[in-house]
DNA sequence: GTCTATACTTGGATAGAC
DNA sequence: GTCTATCCAAGTATAGAC
């Protein structure tokens, strides 16, 4: 290997943790400070480089915001299809919804959504890029429920699109009231009871592939 | 009447007229072009009257959008206050849940509570001031459901906060997605869905208040 | 690729004339 | 009370040295 390829790698390499880094800034910056605050010096200041390289290496601050999006659904996307992977019944998955939403709240993955959704409503340009990032996250639902509901009868009465818009809303709903309260009490007390409502469902639906579960997740017959 | 005093009501008049416009041009802003869009300038702008009676009115520009905030609310207090009083079972009150979900979806009111929560994030000293702005319709969610379900099983199992909280987070989640989207397709799929539960409720519950009336949900008995 | 420096724009807020 | 003029801070974006 050559002086000059080992040179130029090490520069690549050195651009791409700006890179990362920038990204990182504005994954942390969106979760805790919102998108008014998510401005290129700050960015930058946070990534420890200089302003400037906000614009080299994206072009603008949206663009930046949107890698950030893209960063946190990609380890959101793989974290959530293991844990589905695992569900067999939809007691099940509401314990998973509700862990899930739990999480995102206390990371302020869920802050990030929603601010950059927000945030697009006076940034026009932001708009679309914004909703084919969160589009996913509806499919996503709506495919977690008709695999965990396939023997249940409520899909039937309310339809899996449907049903999931409802949770990626509750979703968004729940974040913003728990920023708004600063803790996550409400949250915590609408999940206790989604929770205690899907036990019940379980119960009264026979005809589901339900097989109990101990604290999270677990099937009984492994106990 | 002395001409003085004529001439200091005259006064008084156009500066409450001004300080109306500043409000009214706070209202829209925030409902169609979100809380970025709200600067001085162009909400004096939008008033027809200069950037510098933002702060001879209102000291900052953050007071002047909590004004907005206190002005929708009043408006909306007495419409759903007024609806309330009608409703004498659950399938009632989730008919008057959707037109009011419906009705400040198409008038951007739930966007303007969505922009203020959201915008509080990054600007912190907002934060209390919104908070106790939205606190009091958790507290009108909460009384409602009181109110129309006090015959039903429903509240025995999920605790009357607690689902107003849900409601509330759906009413700021639905709206969210349907600025998105651009339209209200899933909210109003939502509505419908919610609409047929509610029906199906009603009948299960033989025991609830229920007492017909026109519209859309009125009980099979009565047909 | 990264930095410094800078041009340009926009926004919050105040002073002073009317 | 309202307007004009202005200050100052903060933001986006680019140019040019290193």
């Amino acid at each position: 290997m050559s002086a000059a390829r080992r040179q130029s790698e090490a520069v690549r390499a050195r651009a791409s943790a700006t890179r990362a880094a920038l990204v990182a800034a504005a994954v942390d910056v969106l979760r805790t400070e919102g998108f008014a605050a998510a401005t290129a010096r700050h960015l930058a200041g946070r990534a420890g480089c200089n302003q400037g390289l906000v614009f080299y290496h994206f072009g603008t601050v949206n663009n930046l915001l949107l890698a950030a999006m893209d960063e946190v659904s990609a380890e959101r996307r793989a974290r959530y299809d293991a844990a589905t992977a695992a569900v067999r019944s939809p007691g099940e998955l509401v314990e998973l919804a509700v862990r899930i939403f739990s999480e995102d709240i206390a990371s302020g993955d869920a802050a990030l959504l929603v601010e950059m959704i927000a945030g697009s409503v006076s940034t026009p340009e932001l708009g679309a890029a914004v909703r084919a990032r969160v589009e996913p996250w509806s499919e996503f639902a709506t495919d977690a429920l008709r695999s965990a509901f396939s023997s249940s009868p409520l899909l039937g009465l309310v339809g899996a699109e449907e049903l999931a818009d409802a949770v990626v809303a509750l979703y968004l709903g729940l974040e913003l009231l728990s920023h708004l309260d600063g803790d996550t009490t409400k949250a915590i007390a609408v999940f206790e009871k989604a929770r205690s409502l899907s036990a019940l469902a379980d119960l009264l639906a026979p005809g589901t592939k339900t097989e109990s579960h101990d604290g999270a997740a677990r099937p009984l017959r492994d106990q």
